[in-house]
DNA sequence: GCAAATCGGATAAATATAATCCCAATTATC
DNA sequence: GATAATTGGGATTATATTTATCCGATTTGC
């Protein structure tokens, strides 16, 4: 019960995007070489930022990723979620045995509070305070060669 | 970011014994069957469990698990570590990029909140209170034969 | 000793995750 | 319009994790 490696580039992702310039065009390859994510998959889990609304995709030269939103309006559940899916999302531990009846059932009703609870927390965290303290290494070589 | 088959797998195990006479020795095999648990994964899955301290497994005729706390005593979180080891244990999103201070660093603060909130809720739900209207199926044949 | 259980290492099978390949499509610029 | 810079996206590969099973060894009750 661990993020997924695309999650945490995910955020990645989206923490550099918020400390440029609002509105700015950031090519995908320049993410990728600050925040350390392999760029194709970075494509790929970009694609999944874009189908959640949080980014959209400008191909062709000078393309790259543009936030959709303020960094103020996106939250780590939202990042989270865009990549993995509705996160903590679990059947019923008795499904096919007993327990048809999800609201009485003791055990389901735990996880349900504990998804409150774990969606709320990362719902609550927004970008813009993330990006705050959060500084990008300034140290890696912009050396488009590499 | 669900539990794995296996730790739902504990829950239900555990859940079954603490609805059984307390200190009963109860054959694996009469869990896996009422539980619906494959016979030899529920096998590894004790171990963990009895590693973990949650049971005994006592060896040879007559053998089987033995809840070694009482259901009071034990939560879901007990018994989902047992088996996943730590919850919702990430490495800081930036490692190797410039969160090296974890105390410092914003997304890690948020981090641990969330893994905190999860854990206290899990910690909170014990297995007295779970079985008490997690009714176990009774229509399953006992049927040895199977 | 025999039958009933679990042990536990090895292995197989299935699934999920991570990463890459590569040609097509798009766009800016000259 | 040609060219270079980019992303798109399906296919594929690689890796890791999870799930499950096999089976001979061991333990225990009777």
């Amino acid at each position: 019960m661990r993020l997924t490696r695309a999650a945490e580039y995910a955020v990645r992702c989206v923490l550099y995007m918020a400390q440029q310039p609002e509105h700015a065009t950031i090519p995908r390859k320049e993410i990728s070489r600050h925040m350390e994510i392999p760029d194709q998959f970075l494509g790929k889990i970009a694609q999944q930022l874009a189908r959640a609304g949080l980014v959209e995709i400008l191909q062709g030269a000078r393309g790259g990723l543009r936030l959709l939103r303020t960094p103020k309006a996106i939250s780590l559940l939202d990042v989270i979620e865009a990549v993995m899916g509705e996160i903590f999302l679990n059947d019923c531990i008795m499904t096919s045995l007993s327990c048809k009846r999800n609201d009485i059932c003791p055990v389901h009703t735990v996880w349900k509070k504990a998804r409150r609870g774990l969606r709320q927390t990362l719902g609550g965290a927004d970008f813009h305070q993330l990006s705050r303290s959060a500084a990008i290494p300034e140290s890696i070589p912009l050396d488009e060669n590499s």
